[in-house]
RNA sequence: GGGAGAUUAGCUCAGUCUGGCAGAGCGCUACCUCGACAAGGUAGAUGUCACAAGUUCAAAUCUUGUAUCUCCCA
């Protein structure tokens, strides 16, 4: 590398392909464990920006615990999908010219499968493009055979206990899937509607009734109002008649109703809406439907021809257009309605009282809520078991049943009879019921939510219902990785789901990351045209710079707001790392690896306990899980102290043959234990240049220690990096070249090292003049504590340039002499600060009276 | 309607748990090709910490309220 310029692409390939031909992904044994899942993206799709960010900081915490000697296992995977898959699908076959109805079940889901093959080996190739370590022997796929057998026997087993049933409900229903989904595939959206006000008859009078959805209204089986609404309580018992339909209901009075909503009064349409439905049931009324599954009116019995057939929202503009000619429109409002979408398929959903399967979850959500109260389970942060909480309170039963063709077919058989059969297989189904061969038995049609196998993932993938090593070496697992929106699709039912069947969390730690928003903060979305494919990036600025961008904003829970920007500036870091490397070589390669047992010059003392002090707090963080801050502060460390201080220093030490040996020894070794920090973020880099340096892989090698050293007084060197740059602002102020030298005084000795680097670092020469400050009149003064240097300003000085500047800096102090000095009087500070404060507080107050003093000389000299 | 979060430099955000002189990166300005690095270096400018009240010796940080925005649930 040491010609080469700083290529990803290069580097990248090569080190990906060293590290799977050596298996170095696959677990070391090791008496601590740690052990994650991924959250299995959608077999269908390609990876975005949100998969980068999340398997970026999921791969950083495997590497960093492989590097500390855990057995690390990271388990890939995919998820099949059921509805977005069976959707794309049947997409692809219609540009075909065919269908899944053309094709039949069977063939339908070889199609699928086919498309699977090539969809998923994309996903893993992109992972591994990025250096993903999984363990890829362990890829697993939800409806791949042993996951496939997991979910038949959970199926079986809470049916057993009772825990899944099947009932008909009202459940959100997809007309254009032709499907139930759960309450959580529904999304709300608002939308300019309208409120119709509609007259029904009573008797001579009529009632006005308001509703956002006129069609229903061939459902209608009563009308309510609220028992205290005096305008309506003389007519709670009476007779309405439904318009169009002529079908006489109760009104009836229900708390339920708003009085304040419309006029006050309500249709009921038991049938067609989740609200309606329960008050049905309350009051022994009528389900009355007036739909069928794929949203057309229906129901020959009492529907007005001119309406049967026809999709439910042309009904709607015919029945208010009868409506006004039979004069039965009081008056029609704008209004927000709140219209339900399908989560995938973005068609307007219908609630429909249907046969569905559901799991009871009551019951098993208590040891789930348990275990997040006791801390068995943590979210990181923590305010997102409050949203977990929320929603396990409240929980619903989960509808599990979909009337798609792609996914787990639901273990259940059927006779002649009606009878319902659950089992594992249909061998297992007869011989547990003694039923004989002649009984025909037909298998559910409908297949499972593709949630019920993502629930039982993080054993599944392990090798369960087999009694496997690795399930017991690996279960509970350490860690989830996860975003914030899937905490009740996923999250919740993995902590139920591994709760009930292995009794025992399925991973201790929940570690929740926010989304990838464009640089305006706002979505990533396809229609917005603001995505950015990760692999583009990876492509034009490599992997490691990718990676790094990403972890370096992801703070716990917090969305990140992702420019290129960022990549670019992670690809000068690496550039900037690269060279850094070559400076190591240069300087370092003709010494001998010699270690010294005592360091002894005070820049490489200096530059060790700031390498301490960082990496303690890099742990600190890290182990925090807040892995953006511990980089940011390692980026810091080595842009700031080690490339542009400590290189500087350390070539004079080399190149002035000043403990040289101790100096190469301490570049290389802070140099080389940076490149172990930096590896979990950009493995390949770092493992690059570690080649460069050493025969063994920087993958096998361990997390690095801290530094043993006698004394960490880093004072001194403080003291020298302030007194250079006030002498570099100094000529920056008066346009002076860098490259021109000048001249110096101290009344006091220092020592030669430090002479020595202020003199080569800022091109100066120092004179040493036991009463240069009493005896010279017009000096410009640099001091830092008791380090003081003083220039004869000679020509290039603009006296009143300096004096304003002198000025400014001297009101700076002020203030802060003021708040010390108010601070150190005030009794009660006194009384009550910290010991450490108030003695820190006395130090500063030296410190500045001392800066104060000197600039004032300066001020009188300057004005005499 | 219920809940959660946000509001700090031109931009994107740390800092708030655990109170102690306001931070980073990017951007901006000026200068610099000196043997690691111009994908770089040096130096510099920039703030009513949303608002109001309270607690405290001390508040961006704690308490209460207000405003605006975002998200989740109904």
């Amino acid at each position: 590398m040491r010609d080469e310029q700083y290529e990803p692409l290069k580097i990248e390939k090569k080190w990906q392909q060293v590290w799977e031909d050596q298996n170095k992904f696959k677990p070391k044994p090791s008496d601590k464990q740690f052990s994650i899942v991924i959250p299995p993206p959608n077999v269908t799709g390609s990876l975005h920006m949100g998969h980068a960010l999340e398997h970026s900081i999921i791969d950083v915490l495997v590497r960093y615990k492989r590097l500390n000697g855990f057995e690390a296992l990271w388990v890939p995977g995919t998820d099949h999908a059921g509805i977005i898959t069976q959707l794309l699908v049947e997409k692809e076959l219609s540009s075909q010219g065919t269908s899944k109805e053309l094709l039949g079940r069977d063939k339908f889901i070889d199609e699928v499968w086919k498309w699977k093959e090539t969809s998923g080996e994309n996903i893993s190739n992109q992972m591994k493009t990025l250096g993903m370590s999984c363990d890829w022997s362990m890829e697993r796929f939800t409806m791949d055979e042993g996951l496939s057998d997991a979910v038949q026997q959970v199926f079986v087993d809470l049916y057993e206990k009772d825990l899944i049933y099947k009932g008909t409900r009202m459940v959100n229903w997809d007309t254009t899937l032709m499907s139930a989904v759960s309450d959580l595939e529904v999304n709300m959206t608002s939308k300019q509607g309208k409120l119709w006000n509609l007259r029904y008859k009573v008797g001579d009078e009529h009632l006005v009734i308001a509703t956002t959805r006129p069609e229903t209204l061939l459902g209608d089986s009563a009308i309510a109002v609220n028992p205290n609404d005096e305008r309506y309580k003389k007519l709670i018992g009476k007779k309405a008649i439904i318009p169009l339909v002529n079908r006489e209901v109760p009104i009836i009075a229900d708390e339920y109703v708003d009085i304040e909503f419309g006029s006050g009064c309500v249709k009921i349409t038991p049938a067609h809406d989740f609200n309606d439905y329960e008050i049905g049931i309350k009051h022994s009324l009528e389900l009355i439907s007036c739909m069928n599954l794929d949203g057309s009116i229906s129901n020959d019995e009492f529907i007005p021809k001119n309406l049967r057939g026809l999709d439910r929202f042309e009904a709607r503009k015919i029945i208010i257009q009868e409506l006004q000619k039979l004069d039965q429109v009081e008056k029609i409002d704008d209004y927000t309605n709140q219209i339900p979408i399908g989560d995938r398929s973005k068609s307007i959903l219908e609630p429909m009282i249907t046969e569905q399967w559901f799991v009871k979850t009551k019951d098993i959500a208590k040891d789930a809520i348990k275990a997040v109260e006791t801390d068995e389970i943590k979210f990181i942060p923590k305010n997102w078991e409050k949203t977990y909480f929320e929603w396990m309170y409240n929980i619903q039963d989960w509808c599990i049943s979909r009337q798609i063709w792609w996914g787990h077919r639901i273990p259940a058989w059927y006779d002649d009879n009606g009878n319902i059969y659950v089992g594992l297989s249909e061998e297992d189904v007869r011989s547990k019921n003694n039923l004989s061969n002649e009984i025909a038995l037909i298998q559910d049609e409908d297949v499972l939510d593709t949630w019920f196998s993502s629930a039982l993932w993080p054993f599944s993938t392990l090798g369960w219902p087999e009694d496997t090593d690795k399930l017991k070496q690996y279960y509970p697992t350490s860690l989830l990785v996860t975003g914030f929106d899937i905490i009740f699709f996923w999250v919740a039912r993995m902590i139920m789901m591994g709760l009930h069947v292995q009794k025992e969390v399925p991973f201790q730690d929940i570690l929740i990351h926010g989304l990838v928003r464009d640089s305006k903060g706002r979505k990533m979305s396809k229609s917005l045209g603001n995505t950015i494919d990760p692999l583009e990036l990876s492509v034009n600025h490599g992997a490691d710079a990718l990676r790094f961008s990403l972890i370096e904003k992801a703070s716990p829970g917090q969305d990140v707001p992702f420019d290129e920007e960022w990549t670019v500036a992670a690809k000068k870091f690496g550039n900037k790392i690269w060279n850094a490397a070559k400076f190591v070589h240069l300087y370092t390669d003709d010494s001998d690896d010699l270690k010294n047992d005592e360091i002894i010059s005070k820049e490489n003392i200096w530059i060790l306990t700031r390498f301490n002090q960082v990496l303690n707090e890099f742990e600190l963080l890290f182990n925090d899980y807040k892995v953006s801050d511990a980089y940011k502060v390692f980026y810091n460390f080595l842009w700031s102290d080690l490339f542009d201080w400590y290189f500087e220093l350390s070539k004079n030490l080399i190149t002035n043959n000043i403990n040289k040996e101790e100096t190469s020894y301490v570049l290389r070794s802070v140099f080389l234990k940076s490149l172990k920090i930096l590896n979990p973020a950009m493995p390949h880099i770092t493992e690059e240049i570690w080649s460069s340096f050493d025969e063994t892989l920087l993958i096998d090698n361990v997390w690095p220690d801290k530094y043993k050293i006698n004394q960490n007084d880093t004072q001194e060197v403080e003291a020298l990096k302030n007194i250079i740059s006030q002498i570099r602002n100094f000529k920056v102020t008066y346009g002076l070249k860098n490259s021109q030298s000048i001249e110096l005084h101290s009344s006091t000795n220092f020592e030669d090292w430090f002479i020595m680097q202020l003199e080569v670092l800022t091109k100066c020469t120092v004179q040493k003049d036991s009463d240069i400050f009493s005896k010279e009149k017009n000096l410009v003064v640099f001091q830092h504590q008791n380090f003081k240097f003083g220039l004869v300003p000679g020509e290039y000085i603009d006296i009143e340039v300096e004096k304003k500047k002198l000025n400014k800096k001297l009101a700076e102090l002020s203030k802060t002499l003021d708040v010390s000095k108010s601070r150190l009087d005030n009794k009660k500070f006194v009384e009550n600060a910290k010991p450490e404060l108030i003695q820190q507080e006395k130090k500063n107050l030296a410190n500045v009276t001392l800066e104060i003093d000197t600039i004032n000389e300066t001020l009188n000299t300057l004005n005499g």
